[in-house]
DNA sequence: TATGAATGAGGGTTCATTCAT
DNA sequence: TATGAATGAACCCTCATTCAT
């Protein structure tokens, strides 16, 4: 057993490995630029081996968007779990968005040209069950803001809408962040994008 | 004139149906993927006489940016002239980027994703004018925001990261509409959008 | 006739300057790197009305090839003829040689290395018909060095070889000053190659 | 290090492979009219393969060309330095061409109209250094023109003359060779070309 | 007659993918 | 297991040639 295992292992870090080098080249180049050749190098075998651990160039691409993003919908949905109300799930979904990628930039660059493909014609990029399970994490999300309306903590409007602006408010900000070179310290605080979401931009007048 | 002037205006006219054709693929399979054959097929010429009118693929390409990024971006200056308050302005903006791109849904896929691989390394796409334009387009609506601040209308925040906000609460609301069809109707409204970027989402309580 | 006369005086016209283009663009460029296109440029002529006078690009170099080539066989032997000894007849036609690619520069660059393509595999560049007049042409030389020999005045070598000597020295020295700019007084004088021709190289020792 | 020696020579033999490959293709139709393809079927391998090997046609053809450029000169000047008169050093060089020639008949068709191109407009073929390095042998045919000269061997005329006739006359034997397809026994003998270069063709009549 | 817009076959080059070692 | 040599389909682009005006 402890021999299977350990090729077992070596192959998983391998793939591991690829899909890291995937990630940058991807994120760099975007999907058609990329060549199988660079990412191999990138990891250090061989393009050979490369297609031994993956069928196709698109089937790395997938496994790696289908890796981080469920990835990164786990991460959101596990600090969902451990908030009780609304507002405080909200603020946690923000925050594990802008934890997650700030320690993941690049894949930022894949995933979010993604979305808008996403609605494109021809062939599906991504296999139907990442497009469910992305559907689950926006539902997910909807349920807390309709949560929070009936609870008459939210103003009355389609909760859909609603986890539309998070989303773009979250994505605008990690976009120019990313693009401006992702620097520590650079990307706006979460409360600031939170106080623009929760009071909106117009200063109090009635005070 | 009149035979000179017909001739040029076919061959405007060519063009154009090209950049449209161009504008269609280039929004479904992204610049890579588009051939320039299927290009020429829809805009039904033949690949030689379309090479007679674009210098190369990459030519095609950064003149159909440039003339519909210019359209959006006068488009919108234009609205913000006619206005004179700072919270007139905003909903200009926010107005003008909706009719916009609701006339122009393709380009939407060609101009988002294009900011996105604005900061990825590699010789830049466009011309520097195009990204000089773009930034100039961005600190006007910074003004708007700065000067808003400093009349007391809007809230304390860094004038850059209003522009994000509202950059990202409209290119949210965009995406999903194309994303799902771009049927008419199914859009969020402005007014929704204008709500939630200037009241929040936080209902009011001291009712 | 006047009507249809001067017509035909147009037509001719323009083909000989179409041709003179073609000479000037084939000896810069060589055959296939020249394009039709820039010949009727030259010519001041549409590619249209190009084609209405020429067959096709390979006819139009034929033509010009068939022109040239036979305007200077036909001068070289006229020359001859009106020599009676055989040393002047050499002599004239080297001169002949060197005067015509004086003013046809251009063609020599033509003419030298379709020669060398000359046996090569491949269906022949030009008509059997321009072949066989070169043959003739060589013939006729020949006879002049055999006549020569048979009157004590050349020395005992295949009279072919003897022709082909003469060409190798004067196709040298003519290559050699077009390839050097083709200015007045640059080329070897005929007297020199003439020397060296008949006399060899070496030094008179007896003396 | 025998594995790697062993692919070292494989890659070495392939790229021999092609280089003669193209040596045919390029001596039958020229350049512009020789496609990869057609090389890389002749070599017996795939086009993607031979573009493994070399950067571009060009660099195919440049490759090609410096190998046997310098092969030959370094054939002719390694011949020479064993001479020690002048008229050795002339016979060796004649003698040397010939049998170079002899051996490499498809070069003379790319390299004859090599020359020729030499002068002409347009962006150089070969790089500066490979001309340079055939100033260099012309130079060193040159100096022994100009010792012969003075040790009152040759006659008084321009040595670069001298060279230019050496040439000529050697390319033309050659050249009529090949074009009548290369015969062996075909060739005029070197002693001939001397004897004509040397003697001139005149008969002696002071006998 | 004369034009040049329009065509499309063909060539150079790249790169995903395979397979012998 | 791991390599990279070898393949060939597909893409961008050019240019000889045609034809409506």
């Amino acid at each position: 057993m402890s021999d299977l295992t350990r090729k077992e292992r070596e192959k998983a870090d391998h793939r591991r490995a690829i899909l890291e080098a995937a990630e940058a080249v991807f994120a760099q180049k975007g999907y058609h630029a990329a060549t199988v050749q660079e990412i191999a190098e990138r990891a250090e075998f061989s393009v050979g081996y490369l297609y031994s651990l993956f069928e196709h160039k698109m089937g790395l691409y997938v496994e790696l968007v289908e890796m981080r993003a469920s990835e990164f919908m786990a991460d959101v949905e596990e600090r969902l779990r451990h908030e009780k109300d609304c507002l405080g799930k909200v603020r946690a979904a923000i925050a594990a968005k802008v934890d997650f990628f700030t320690r993941h930039q690049q894949f930022f660059l894949i995933f979010s040209p993604l979305r808008a493909e996403d609605g494109a014609e021809g062939p599906p990029l991504l296999p139907e069950a990442t497009h469910r399970r992305y559907r689950e994490y926006i539902a997910g999300l909807s349920e807390v803001f309709e949560e929070g309306t009936r609870a008459g903590l939210f103003v009355h409007v389609d909760p859909q809408v609603l986890v539309l602006c998070m989303e773009g408010l979250t994505n605008a900000a990690i976009a120019h962040w990313v693009a401006s070179g992702g620097e520590a310290g650079g990307m706006p605080a979460p409360e600031v994008l939170e106080q623009v979401f929760f009071q909106g931009i117009l200063a109090d007048r009635g005070e």
